[in-house]
DNA sequence: GGTATATGACTGCTGGGTAAGTTACCACGC
DNA sequence: GCGTGGTAACTTACCCAGCAGTCATATACC
């Protein structure tokens, strides 16, 4: 006796897995990697520590599993929007769109991986950069567009420019993340008339 | 005896927190709060643990100390040219610039204000806060004029501008840091060369 | 009885923080 | 010039909390 919730609950592996995912993305895209103990996410699932341990095998192992679900999402997202006919801003601006949509009511996934408390070598490193590099190859070959439509083709400028556009993307998920009442088509709208605001009215 | 090095060296204790505090800001802000050991620190100042304890009283303490003399620094400098006559866009070159130029060979300092894994109470909390508002303050207060200019005068497209602003210039440092080579004069340039292929050759 | 779903109670290590003592040096009286 | 005591600078050796990770065991169901 004296462990009378152990193994009552019946719940199949995946369904679990999912659940603990869920938690776990959010807290990792929230408070980071490092600031995130696995304790926590088994307390927040109503579980115990082991059983998370028993799925994904350590606490790397969980993060990975997290930045796979999510970075699978994100970089196919952007990749189909890239395959489209937008170029230079309205490119962008077609991006931003599609992240809106996709990750309303997930906002924090973006996060994962821009993580700077994440372990910079291992496999959670690789798994990071296959994610992060899928995403700035995209990024980059927008902002190469947009650069050369105004002749400029300087790799260091574009480089910069892609910084710049990873950074601007990330603080409009951040600042969406702290206005939760904002929906995906508010933002997007919003975007446009803080474009509207730099460029002027000229570009659509 | 058995402690040759017990009390030898003599260095004065502005000198040694000076030192310290340099190499905690390096450390701090390239790896974050959370990810940095006071050992470390000690490690690279070639001093021991308890010494930093004396002069700081606690890993909060020291981070404190690198918050109040970095934040000093930035804060007055873009109050400064706050102060200055530039508008809309060419205060924020202005801003940059000052940056730029002020953080040559300390470029690491910016990013102790926007440390995710700092801790989001207690005392460093508050300090974050004081300089993170002061420079948000100014953020805000060239944003609303911008945006004022092209007839905006929504509260949250312009808290939201602010923070893509915010994220533009730390996605600036970021590159910076990464680049090394670079000088502040030749960041502005390029700056300058990033602006017009976005508004194009009309605002200067 | 075999397997999937679970858990309580542990271990070991890392890193913040501390107690107590050591060395150098200076000021002062003689 | 020379003991002597006070103080600033500095260290070794330790404590302890928190967290990643593990082991043995328990329940449920086919």
């Amino acid at each position: 006796m004296a462990r009378p919730n152990a193994g009552t609950k019946g719940v199949p592996r995946l369904d679990r897995e999912t659940q603990i995912l869920d938690i776990a993305s959010e807290q990792f895209g929230t408070y980071g990697f490092a600031a995130t103990s696995v304790a926590t996410v088994a307390d927040l699932a109503g579980i115990s520590k082991p059983l998370i341990y028993n799925y994904f095998g350590s606490k790397d192992g969980l993060f990975e599993a997290c930045l796979d679900r999510g970075g699978a999402l994100v970089a196919d997202e952007i990749e189909r929007i890239a395959r489209g006919d937008a170029v230079g801003i309205q490119r962008g601006m077609a991006t931003l769109g599609g992240m809106f949509a996709l990750l309303d009511g997930r906002r924090h996934l973006w996060r994962l991986f821009f993580d700077p408390s994440a372990p910079t070598t291992g496999p959670i490193a690789d798994s990071v950069t296959v994610y992060a590099d899928r995403i700035g190859k995209l990024a980059e070959e927008g902002v190469a567009e947009l650069m050369g439509l105004a002749g400029n083709d300087d790799l260091l400028d574009i480089s910069a420019m892609t910084s710049v556009w990873l950074g601007i993307v990330d603080s409009l998920m951040n600042w969406w993340v702290e206005h939760p009442n904002e929906s995906a088509e508010q933002m997007m709208q919003r975007c446009l008339r803080l474009l509207t605001a730099i460029v002027g009215e000229g570009e659509k």
